[in-house]
DNA sequence: CGTAATCTTGACCAACGTCAATGTTCGTGG
DNA sequence: CCACGAACATTGACGTTGGTCAAGATTACG
């Protein structure tokens, strides 16, 4: 590990709440309305389930595809990023995982996951026993079919990445990828008016839209120009004048998704 | 309805187990060992949930994106599409669905889908109440924590998609696309051999893969130059010599998936 | 046999990827 | 604090891939 990575995981311990120290019934997360509410016996059941709290600096893994230890995570404070290897040697960023979101569930179920999350920033993580899965769908039904729900909201949010890289240019692509992350990040008061620091290096912004680290330039530099979006400098900043315009632009219109996560 | 469609689902009704007649119990799907094995008390669980079993024609549309009408469907015989429309009148192929495939989930669980679904052939469904899901996560949790497995299974095959849809080029996506229908069929014994009927025409294909229908053309000559793939003629037959050397080629090494779908 | 629809191919053009050169940021060591 | 080097951002030039247009071939169906 780094100096700078100690210094920074130091100072995440020591500013937030500690390892072992965020108690579910106190976590922040769930007062949120984007978040599902959960009923006095659910808490306590997923209390129950909570192993420990732990950090990771950016960069880390935090979940190999091949190796499953019977734990699910849900990410608590920080960025993270589902991504998938290709046998050319390319890779693919699936997905920008927020807080609240859930990490290991298909690796655990169906024993392997095909891709692997990465930390985008330093994160802590709820740290949650998954051999208590089957036991959480025979005692509280409610709640496992609100992982259902929050599963089948993934594939409306995947159906629609598909359907853009698919169909739609490079400068679109980014809108569109730049519109969902701002709705993400409001719903869960991460981001405060319109700009915001986003965690992510070009090469990477590049996998997650499907296109070269040079293209993706050009089509900022478009979003620029036309006054869409302003993404600057090194672990950018991103500014986005009027979100309204740049989703009618991105062809991000068709959106009744409100994020509902079960389980922190 | 044209003559043709009239004579050819009238010719399905009189070939098949017609409307109704598909009891749960008598099920040919379940069978199959790609299919989750029913316990007894599941199997009259879900024996009660159904409610009919119906036909459509090859081009109707199945799901409607809005309109929920408390009904999930089974795909019991024939082919069908996921797609969507994007704003600027294009669309994406999202999925093609096979016998065993559930239609209709996240409409219900949701309220609203963002995707139809169509028949691409002639087909026969078996109607399930929604409104019994919720029951069915109270008294069967097995059955439950298996429907969240097919889901997490149809996201691993969505992160693929998209993985290939973001970083490789034409030939390898309709190969890629190839392999994935060949496997799937293979395993619910659909495709006999190495060759089937394929029930979708170039502009279908297309969308499928993200590509315009004149350059799936080049993608598929290529195919058939190297000896990997033959699609040929309208509403194709396609023949693939040798599905491992496909494989490898498309980069369709990745595959832990055996498709387990866990309602009939 | 004729018409319409789709398949197929070639020619051309736009979008995107690759390469290489230059600027900029950031961390490191004097 | 400054100077340096490494990694990354940015831009231009150029090649490749894939999209568009249009014409002819084939098939389905009346």
């Amino acid at each position: 590990m780094t100096a700078r990575a100690q210094s920074r995981s130091a100072e995440l311990r020591g500013q937030t709440q500690s390892e072992r120290e965020v108690r579910c019934r106190d976590c922040t997360l769930r007062r949120q309305s984007a978040f599902r509410q959960f009923s006095p016996a659910e808490l306590t059941f997923v209390a129950r389930m909570k192993r420990a709290h732990v950090a990771r600096a950016a960069g880390e893994q935090i979940l190999d595809p091949n190796n499953t230890d019977g734990t699910i995570y849900t990410l608590y404070e920080g960025w993270a990023a589902r991504c998938r290897k290709l046998p050319n040697g390319k890779s693919q960023i699936l997905d920008v995982l927020l807080p609240g979101d859930l990490i290991g569930l298909a690796a655990n179920l169906l024993g392997s996951s095909g891709h692997a999350v990465h930390a985008l920033t330093a994160v802590t993580l709820c740290v949650l026993d998954a051999n208590k899965l089957a036991m959480l769908f025979r005692e509280q039904p409610e709640l496992a079919l609100g992982l259902l729900r929050g599963r089948l909201q993934e594939q409306e949010r995947a159906d629609a990445r598909l359907a853009v890289l698919g169909q739609m240019g490079a400068t679109q692509r980014i809108g569109y990828w730049l519109s969902d992350l701002h709705k993400r990040l409001t719903e869960r008061a991460l981001a405060r008016g319109r700009g915001w620091r986003l965690p992510l290096d070009r090469r990477q912004l590049a996998d997650a839209v499907g296109l070269s680290r040079v293209h993706v330039m050009r089509a900022l530099r478009t979003l620029r120009e036309e006054g869409l979006a302003e993404v600057r400098g090194r672990m950018s900043t991103v500014n986005i004048p009027d979100p309204r315009r740049l989703a009618r632009f991105s062809g991000y219109a068709e959106l009744r998704s409100k994020s509902v996560c079960p389980i922190l």
